[in-house]
DNA sequence: TATTGTTATACTCTATAACTATA
DNA sequence: TATAGTTATAGAGTATAACAATA
């Protein structure tokens, strides 16, 4: 994540504005809540990050008409571009970062570690 | 370093304490930025990290009596003890974080993590 | 002049409680 | 009354500059 940071810098991305985005653009949030719980974040928290995301066009916040308590919460076009973009460099990041294996171990040793954080 | 974190608590340290300790129990530091730039911390939070340590008897300073500026930093036999016990909890967790893999995967993981911290 | 340790300051990140509007 | 979102506030962690003592 350390090693990261400067990555996700240089698309204008917090590490937490990028785990919002990495999740919105699997699916859109049906609350604020349920996006925070999503990521791990304290949902008083992601109130700013949001209005960060939304005042730079790559989020939008509409009341459900279902319960309008709540804020759905979806990218943009833009802000899907923008994911996509950081999660590009976070990916040769990766590869680069795990240079000192050849591909089977890097195979072997993605699994492995897929394991252990299903575990934890 | 999330999951060691309640670990460190229960023995009263926080982590940047224990990346001293450690550090402090392979060998003394000859000055606090010696030691400040072994663990890689930043040298004026160093100082108060060693306040702390030395009101709690884990660590002594001295005075360098061949540069009179420098202080040479080491663990007091109630620092070895402290450090031992919580290498001692944090390595049960190791363990139990890496309870998915069988031996042979966990010593397989354990070297490709090192090969990868060496390369960066 | 350069270096070690120190202090002061501002800035960011984080945690907690209280408020509003809806249900 | 309970929940989603919001705001305010205090605290912890961090980064930077400036200073005193020593080399």
């Amino acid at each position: 994540m350390k090693a990261e940071e400067p990555v996700l810098r240089e698309h204008g991305l917090s590490m937490w504005a990028y785990a919002a985005l990495s999740s919105l653009a699997e699916r859109p949030a049906t609350s604020q809540l349920a996006l925070a719980k999503a990521i791990g974040y304290d949902k008083t928290r992601l109130i700013g990050l949001l209005d960060e995301l939304a005042e730079a066009g790559l989020v939008v916040r509409e009341r459900d008409p279902a319960d309008r308590r709540s804020h759905i919460v979806r990218l943009t076009p833009d802000g899907e571009a923008r994911h996509a973009a950081a999660r590009a460099g976070i990916r040769a990041l990766e590869d680069e970062l795990l240079g000192a294996l050849s591909a089977a171990e890097q195979r072997a040793f993605r699994a492995m570690l897929a394991r252990i954080a299903d575990e934890a």
